[in-house]
DNA sequence: CACAAACCCTATAGATTTAGTAGATTAATA
DNA sequence: TATTAATCTACTAAATCTATAGGGTTTGTG
């Protein structure tokens, strides 16, 4: 299940790259046209900052902004970020791999060679996916 | 990420799909193999029992068994009652669907259109996997 | 009958998620 | 300079989920 947070920033993100030209959107702002709690759309867009995804300005007039190009952002970044590892096991992670407690042999495993084929998929439309084609429709 | 219950009953019908003839094979013999904690696959191969999936036999010589040909189990229905729903959020689940509270218009939400790309070829997977593809390697 | 196995119910520690509260800090502006 | 609007930081808390343990019951087989 993907997390609120993913959910909530991935929505706030769109909000940003649908903005005319760059000036900083208030957390307020958003939080009102997206139905986001206010403090925790703050966590949120604080974490997206603190991984290079957007930039703030501080005091009146201030907000958050996108620091690249929507195109230039690909979902497999943000995903990443506020999700954690694509893959559904850790073991089939290429970011953030552990191995499992419980198995012997990884490629005997069957769970391993199954997610393994959903994580090559997922992947490949994420990387395929970038900010600015969430906000065509 | 995927429960331990998922992967457990994965592993634990794989086991089970690798025997030789049909005769029942009791938890703990699983548990042993497979490195699961017994009563948690207890509990797991009673959902699957509950499910269709599994016969079991009580008493001396008893325990778990396919009621099906591995190759007649998609991976769909297993990870739909282990798991749960296949889709990462519930606007976009088949099965399992539930509307937004904060979303005013599904159609026109970018997550939505993100995750229901990703349900499409996960369980397009899923529906092309067997419980027999998992065993041969 | 005795035993071995599934079955069923309950509890629980720990982690994670999703917030809410309170205040500090910074920057623009009147 | 005083005010105000905004981000930033840290703590707390409720709710839910996860993984497991314990103990007792039932049922079937040898």
């Amino acid at each position: 299940m993907l997390s609120k947070k993913t959910k909530y920033g991935i929505k706030a993100l769109t909000f940003l790259a649908k903005q005319e030209g760059k000036s900083p959107v208030a957390i307020a702002t958003i939080s009102k046209s997206e139905n986001i709690s206010l403090k925790f759309l703050e966590s949120i867009l604080l974490t997206l900052r603190k991984n290079g995804i957007l930039g703030s300005k501080k005091g009146k007039g201030g907000g958050y902004y996108l620091l690249k190009e929507a195109t230039e952002i690909p979902m497999t970044t943000v995903m990443r970020i506020l999700e954690g590892p694509i893959s559904m096991v850790p073991c089939v992670s290429l970011n953030f791999y552990e191995k499992c407690d419980d198995c012997p042999d990884e490629n005997a495993c069957s769970v391993h060679s199954l997610m393994t084929k959903v994580r090559d998929n997922t992947l490949e439309i994420f990387r395929n996916t970038s900010l600015a084609d969430l906000c065509n429709r």
